[in-house]
Order: structure tokens, then C-alpha cells, then sequence
DNA sequence: TGGAGCTGTGACAAAGCTGTGACAAATGGG
DNA sequence: CCCATTTGTCACAGCTTTGTCACAGCTCCA
């Protein structure tokens, strides 16, 4: 497990690295934004804890980077008291925010929390909707007592997202973001994985019971109760 | 969006469920521990904001029950400087800690943080003026007990216009701005799409009760109680 | 009183949205 | 490397929404 620490507060940052090295993590240590960066690149950590104040390059430049290009988990340190910075930086995509000064014990539970936060995003999840049920390990659903079907890797996607979602509309744009990530994509490519999920899961794809068309916004999963 | 407040200071719970139904959520309340289970089992809310002080069965073995079920997002508040009952509520299965006091903005910027992360979609907005209520992200409109209505997407931007500046006059120029925005439009445009609206929500568009006519001006939205 | 302006209404054309088909490009596995 | 599958792209059809124009009725003012 890889932490990258970000501080140039080098006192404080080697004793974040010795508490983290404690606990079993590998550190990388950053004393400004520009190798925070440069580290983030080469060596893929698994969570970065970032300090707001930072020479030339800030925690929120560097925040904005990350996290218009990856997931990775990202906790905050700032000096008590500065509520508009906290704001700002959660949400700008931090993960959480931890007020200098703080006690080691605090700053390990939290990591520990946003790992586990973010590992419970990405990691196999089995989910039950109404009568629909999916294995994302596996990228399998069961529609009732039908067979199983197998969904490609972005259908497997898109369904988790309704099914975390149900009953909420969900935006293209929400959507794109969700599935394609950074790289973006266009309506094109979200109606025609629409399309190719109510294929495989609507008994009638023509007219669809689980995943309704809000015209102009995007679409919904409906909660539908086992059929009897 | 469904979030549980769980506090047994009732004010500060009011509080809470004020800035968050702002934010869009349904919220419901608990006082004690015991309601915050039966809500949690009989609403399953997408978030729960839990105090960790409450009477009997604290904030600890409801987190600790919830946690062992379920993985909704549990946002623990806790008095300043008790460093153990936060370690150990992270470490137990709070997703986050916020200290009192904080500001709501900070307690809304987590609970968004918190939801990210777990995959749920941003908040839509939801308004209620009257007996109208208006769900933005399905574009849906119910006028008192009447069948939910689907709008257009220009019609429900205006409706939701006048729901958010309710009993004031919205001049034409207003509405083209706030509608059509830079690329602007004419009175005629403004005409249609308050004949269209009124089509919808008027029980008689000919005699409209909702949205007046203000000669030479604009249109306003009435506040119209529910029918009885 | 007549003309101008405002508002509501009807009707239709233009624009937009969604689902579908088909094929090329990209990806992954043997 | 080859092949099968998945994904992206483009075109099109059908339906809905929006914009535009014409007209009628009402009000106000010179």
C-alpha cells in the first residue's frame, strides 16, 4: 500500500512518513507541489495526503490535477480554523480534511477510512435491485428467476451506477463521467450502451421496465419488484 | 437523495435537516438511537449523520449495528478534542467525523464528499411552493393531488424560476435571460412557453390560479395553498 | 373613435431527442 | 499474430419540443 505525503513542513512531513511506514505503508515524501505531481506520476500511490500550503505550486493546484485525471483517495491537512478552505477542497475532490494539529491516531483512521471508502467503490460488488441482480466481479446479472447474462466490462459499469443510483435520475453528463471518466465521451456512446444493456436485460428492449428514458436529462433505474 | 439526522439535541437536529433539505434532500429525524434504526430499516436512506452522544443506545452501537448490515455512508459529529471516540468510530465504520460546531457548508460539503465516493449522483433539486412540487431531475411537477405531470425541459427551467422567486414579478427580459440565457429570445417565445406551462399545471389554463399575468411587466408565481 | 400595444391562441415548420442499424476501429485472449 | 468481441461513429426514422407567424380580443390613450 503506497502513500505519498505532500509537506513543506519537512518535520512534519517526516513524521507523517514514520507514522504511515508504522502502520506498513511505503512512503514517498514531497516537500512542494511540483514533485507531489512528479511522484503521483511515477509511482501510482495508493492515497496522497496533501498539505494546502505549499510553495508556488498549492494543495489545491496539485488537488485539481489529480483528481481531473484519477480516483486516487486524497486527504487534506490545513490549519484550524479555515472553513472556506475545507469547503473548497472537498469539493474540489478531496476525500476528507484533517486540522493541523492532529494526532497520528487520528490521521492513520482516517486514511484507513478513505481506503476503505474507496476500495468498497471499485471492489466486486453484489447488488440487488427489485428483482434484478449483479455480480460486478463476475459481470453477471440475473433478472429474476431468468439465466444468468454476462455484461462486457462497460455495461457491467453502467448497470452499477443505475443500481447505486435507483430511482434517481442519473445525467448524461453524470453519466459520461461515471462510465468514460476523464477522457470524457458524447451522448452518441451513452444510447448506444443504453441500448446495448436493455438489450440483454429488458424482457421487451423496445419497452423498457427497468431503465427509463427522461427525455433531455438521461435515464433511471426503476425499482422493480420480483415478478411473480 | 434520503439522509437520516440523528441527534438528540433537537435544535441543533432541526438545524441539520433545514441545510440539507436546502441541498435537496428528503431528510428524516431521530432523536435517540432507537428511531434511527427503525428509519433506517423501514427508509433506507442513502446517508446518516449520527451524533455520537445519544441517550441509551449511543451513537456508537447504532453505527456499529448499521455498519454490520449495511454500507450507507455514516457521518458521525462529535464535541471538539475527543481524539479516542473519533479513532475509534473510523475505525468502527464512520465514513467521516465532524467536530462541533461546524458550519453546515462544511457538513454539506462532507456528506457530498462521502457520497462521491460511494457512487451516488448529485444531489437534484427538488422545490415546493404550495400545493406545486417539482422534482428538477425528472422534470416532473405534481399539483396537489393530482397525477405527476412530465415537463419539457424549457418548461420546467421556468417553473422552477418562478418556484424559486415566488410572490415577486419576473420581468420578460428576466425570464429570456434566466431561460434562454446569452443567446437570448423574444416576448413571443416567452408567451409559448408560459401557455405551455400553464397547460400543465393549471387545473384551467384559461383562468389560470398559479402564474399571473402582470401587463406590460410579466408573470408571477402565486403561492397557492393546498386545496382542501 | 381609431390606432397601437399587449396578451392569449392556433397552426405549422424547424430543430432537437431518442432508438436503431450497420460497419469500422479498438481491445482482449488464446 | 489472429480472431472474436466490444466499443465508437455515423446515418436515418419517428416522435417531441420549440420557434415563428398570424390573428382575435382587450385595454389604453391621443
Amino acid at each position: 500500500m503506497k502513500a505519498l505525503v505532500v509537506d513543506d513542513d519537512r518535520v512534519l512531513a517526516d513524521l507523517i512518513a514514520f507514522t504511515l511506514r508504522h502502520e506498513g505503508f511505503q512512503v514517498q515524501l514531497a516537500y512542494n507541489g511540483e514533485s507531489a505531481l512528479r511522484l503521483w506520476q511515477d509511482d501510482a500511490p495508493d492515497v496522497i495526503v496533501l498539505d494546502l500550503n505549499l510553495p508556488k505550486l498549492d494543495g489545491f493546484a496539485v488537488c485539481r490535477h489529480i483528481r481531473a485525471e484519477a480516483d486516487t483517495p486524497i486527504i487534506m491537512l490545513t490549519v484550524r480554523g479555515e472553513d472556506d478552505d475545507i469547503v473548497r477542497g472537498l469539493e474540489m475532490g478531496a476525500d476528507d480534511y484533517v486540522t493541523k494539529p492532529f494526532s497520528p491516531r487520528q490521521l492513520v483512521a482516517r486514511i484507513q477510512a478513505v481506503l476503505r471508502r474507496a476500495g468498497k467503490a471499485q471492489v466486486t460488488a453484489v447488488a440487488q435491485v427489485g428483482d434484478l441482480f449483479l455480480d460486478s466481479g463476475r459481470r453477471e446479472v440475473r433478472v429474476g428467476q431468468s439465466v444468468v447474462v454476462t455484461l462486457t466490462r462497460l455495461e457491467a459499469k453502467l448497470l452499477h451506477y443505475f443500481m447505486v443510483n435507483v430511482g434517481h435520475v442519473l445525467t448524461n453528463e453524470a453519466i459520461i463521467a461515471y462510465v468514460w471518466g476523464p477522457e470524457g465521451g458524447d451522448r452518441d456512446m451513452v444510447r448506444q450502451l443504453v441500448r446495448r444493456l436493455r438489450r440483454k436485460i429488458e424482457p421487451d428492449a423496445a419497452n423498457p421496465l427497468y431503465i427509463e428514458t427522461v427525455s433531455g436529462v438521461g435515464y433511471s433505474l426503476v425499482d422493480r419488484q420480483p415478478m411473480q
